[in-house]
DNA sequence: CCGATTCTGGACGAGACAGTCAAGAATAGG
DNA sequence: CCTATTCTTGACTGTCTCGTCCAGAATCGG
């Protein structure tokens, strides 16, 4: 019944993403939205809605997605927790170090520009974070069950700081920090955890 | 020889800082700038030059005075250096934690909207986390001078860390994490510092 | 007091942008 | 094959916004 979709949605919005990712949602035009999908602006507005819902869209994904990553990079048997964490924390650093473009994370990016004015992003971002540090906790507890941290540590408050470290590294780096400089604090966070 | 100005410029550049810190770059408006200081539009550009090197105007000023905020706050004697670190890395959790209106910090805000695209935003960015890095940093020697922080740690590695965290905080908050979460971060960061 | 100079205010123009719409293309069901 | 329905395209519209411009006001040196 009808014409089917010429498009698929998830490249669609991927497109999407990288558009707003790179101008931030403000500065993103709608029209170079259409250009890079390939898409008329028609089919655009009649898939998704106005700009503001493409976005969220948008963002709702690419968090879902970053929550999937660190599952994946910290998710497994207590044995390895400790050491999964480690590289989950050194990845990040060398990610943000060896982001050239500056470009930074989308969720950083979007929530500086729009949690303020838009409670849904606000959401969305705190959800996202509160998800993340979840993720760290468990893998703080799995290592502590091994016998890598110490066991009257709080996993809840070392994870907070722990995410606190990398958002802070995520921030510094769109400064400009040296990679050097960026994979010190990663170290320097990691060799303060208490070990047993 | 003409005739004299008729506002006061740095009055004028705080209601304009506070325009681009409300709405973002992108998104304030000339015209909103105008009416908010008074000026005609023809002030305006006759003074600052374009909306451009008008928000450069600004972000350098925010962010000379953020290193003077810092400075008094952690500049003094050895004797009182480790409690003022910890008053001011506590200072900050609370301010981010009572920003209601989640604006937090123009320098993350201009850094994440505009550093990818402008190298002078990145530049004054870098700067300005460069010599906050080295106060915090100068701070920390002068606690282990006083024998309030372990001598054999790295004054400049503990510096980048306390500077991620602060930075970290900060976009912890405008995700909206609770003011309990944000003093629970700086508290713990302060607690793993390798006491004598 | 006068003329040169600088500041002020706001109307104006040019361009950019979000969102709409209508005409045509493709498809599924009958 | 035919028709109802959905998708696609891109031209179009109305609005918004940056930056300019100019006529007039204020000021200073002479």
């Amino acid at each position: 019944m009808g014409r089917t979709r010429g498009f698929d949605e998830g490249e669609v919005l991927r497109v999407t993403r990288d558009q707003f990712w790179s101008t931030g949602y403000a500065a993103a035009r709608v029209d170079d939205i259409a250009a890079a999908t390939g898409l008329g602006k028609g089919s655009l507005y009649g898939a998704f809605g106005d700009k503001h819902q493409l976005f969220l869209r948008t963002f709702d994904d690419h968090c879902a997605g970053l929550i999937e990553a660190v599952l994946r990079a910290l998710d497994g048997p207590d044995a390895g927790a400790y050491e999964r964490l480690r590289a989950h924390v050194m990845a990040v650093a060398n990610a943000t170090a060896s982001d050239v473009r500056l470009r930074g994370c989308l969720l950083a990016k979007g929530t500086a520009e729009l949690s303020e004015r838009d409670p849904a992003v606000a959401a969305t971002a705190r959800r996202t974070f509160a998800a993340i540090e979840e993720l760290i906790s468990s893998c703080i507890a799995g290592a502590q069950r091994a016998g890598d941290i110490r066991q009257d540590a709080d996993p809840t408050r070392l994870a907070g700081l722990l995410l606190a470290v990398l958002r802070g590294i995520e921030a510094l780096g769109k400064g400009g920090s040296s990679p050097d400089s960026l994979r010190a604090i990663a170290e320097t966070a990691l060799a303060l955890l208490p070990l047993p």
